[in-house]
DNA sequence: AAGAATATCACAGAAACAGGTGATTGTTAG
DNA sequence: CTAACAATCACCTGTTTCTGTGATATTCTT
């Protein structure tokens, strides 16, 4: 399995290379500062995985992520790094990258290897519950506001972009009904105006 | 560590009982067929972590994440199954399951465990994979209307709920100039008012 | 039976918005 | 260089929305 790094500082770069081409599987066939050149070094050196560090003089690792990927998408990319902030992990993962490994976590590193190269995805077990909650983040208020059945149905029409007046017959109600109760869902959802309601009952999975 | 297995496979939920009882850290203080007394069985038996099959009699694995969340979130659960396909895998996670292990990757299941208990989350690698696509598949569609970066700019404002007037303000333009952009906003997303651009910009995550 | 919550309607003024037309200035790509 | 696009501004008109202040009928709870 031929392995690129991206590190920026040499003595990491040389012992990470020394100890991964002690592994009978794997074989670094480069290592680089940063992700100036990515685009000829793949082609030239045709790695099945990249090992990428995040911060990286000139250009960074999440670049580095894009421009592969956009390049070929076949190429696994495992982060590896030090950083655990939210600022991080998000882009590089939405970039593209198949795992995020901490330093912290290296002797997980050639399972993690073996599991990116099989099609699968590695992360660090506190990586992965940031995701997970990301994930569920959406999911969560349900009745904290108490809008009423009504309410709710008026509001949902309200974020199929219905004027007043649409509401008002699709409800067979006046549009003053319809402006009473908007009244009093807005204040309940503390907001002023219909583009912050939906807002709002979308984000917070209301409606 | 105290451990309640369910599982609806007698033969399978007793070797798996055995099993971990065999581990110095490990203790399984219950072991049940199915999820319906998990109320008095978390509040008798007062495990750190619940071992979760998913296809159960009577009430399912799924059933038992929510009902055991909502009792007491910090009781950790790891999902423990054969089901790979997304219709078991997302409702688990979104239920609030801390880790999803395929029955194949048995040997991680003590790892695993620690993870967890730990306060991080574990994955088998094919399963972390889906969860990083469905997180970016999210992300896509940015393109898809090609919005300018000052009309991004613009309509995440609107989703804030600001009027006009204060989105000329925060951007330094006039209003005249807002209108515009909303109005090649509106024309961009086929829509003819802030409420359902609103709408269609957080459901399919432009913003 | 009284009180609370819900759903309905009305009037009215001020503020905000939508849509049309037209124009200028950069920047970018062919 | 020119055409296309991005971003900016202006004016105008009619419509929509927001907000305040009321009122009535029904249902549900205590």
């Amino acid at each position: 399995m031929n392995i690129i790094i991206y590190e920026d500082r040499q003595n990491q770069r040389q012992s990470l290379e020394l100890w991964i081409n002690n592994h009978p599987q794997f074989s670094v066939v480069g290592a680089f500062p940063n992700c100036k050149n990515v685009e000829a070094e793949m082609h030239g050196l045709k790695p099945e995985i990249v090992l990428m560090d995040i911060d990286m003089p000139e250009v960074g690792g999440i670049e580095g992520v894009i421009r592969i990927k956009e390049l070929n998408p076949d190429i696994k990319i495992l982060m590896f790094t030090a950083f655990e902030d939210d600022d991080k992990l998000f882009p590089a993962l939405e970039a593209g990258a198949d795992g995020y490994l901490l330093k912290t976590d290296i002797d997980s590193l050639f399972p993690a290897l073996k599991d990116v190269h099989a099609g699968g995805a590695a992360m660090s077990p506190g990586i992965a519950k940031k995701v997970l909650d990301s994930f569920r983040q959406q999911k969560t208020s349900d009745k904290k506001y108490e809008l009423t059945k009504r309410e709710r149905e008026i509001l949902e029409l309200l974020t199929k972009g219905y004027t007043y007046k649409e509401i008002s017959s699709t409800c067979y109600i006046s549009m003053d009904t319809v402006s009473t109760h908007l009244r009093h869902i807005y204040a309940k959802l503390h907001v002023n105006c219909g583009t912050a309601a939906v807002a709002k009952a979308i984000k917070e999975r209301i409606i």
